[in-house]
DNA sequence: TTGACATATGCCTATAAAGGAATACGATAC
DNA sequence: GTATCGTATTCCTTTATAGGCATATGTCAA
């Protein structure tokens, strides 16, 4: 089997780090296509087709200007990833805590000796 | 060209379904290769190389402990995940208020009338 | 030492992604 | 109506995945 599709949901859409520039960038205000493509120095072509993969996992819409496209965030799709990844919060926080013991530990050890 | 690598960074590695069920038991508590395969559901090599890939991006560490390999999880690589989208947050928190905002002014106007 | 268990690796197949270039499509302005 | 601008789509090539299955590697126990 191959791995699974780009559009298949919002962790693989944002694993492609153009795809999260492109986030970036509509995080601050809608954008057309080639605005887009001239902020990240690469051809149009490419820019249409990462909104592509992007609208089709919801996590943009378009809005018809003219002869424009607009492209908008729609930053609630993010929110599943990040809840996935909250429930993670707890083990680093353990982690550098751990680490932080460690350390105190073995400084307390040092000044015995 | 191709996709990027799986294993070049925590963005792709996490991607794949299976692999963050795999971070999920570990974040639990340490756990071997079989005794993910059986928690999952699927065949052992399988695991070994989602763990493979997981390992190659720090995601997870070993410890050999006599025939078995004690898989752990290391959380704090997911951080940087989780930092680009903390980015984020105030953008689905304004998109809520903003779909809150006009439920509320439709409301009103319902009122009025 | 041999056998059983735990894990890693290799091989094969089907699937598809991303970039580049060309081009089709759509709307506007003249 | 036609040229032009803005965007989407198509074709091609390269690369690599994930799963299934067989097998190599490594470790302990009798």
């Amino acid at each position: 089997m191959a791995r699974s599709a780009t559009t298949s949901d919002a962790f693989n859409a944002i694993a492609e780090g153009r795809r999260r520039e492109i986030l970036g960038l509509l995080a601050l205000r809608e954008r057309s296509v080639n605005d887009l493509a001239e902020s990240l120095g690469i051809a149009q072509p490419q820019v249409s087709k990462h909104l592509r993969v992007l609208r089709e996992v919801g996590l943009v819409s378009v809005r018809d200007d003219g002869r424009f496209r607009c492209y908008r965030l729609n930053a609630e799709r993010l929110k599943p990833v990040y809840d996935w990844l909250q429930g993670f919060e707890r083990c680093w926080d353990h982690q550098l805590s751990g680490i932080k013991a460690r350390a105190e530990a073995k400084a307390k050890a040092a000044r015995k000796r």
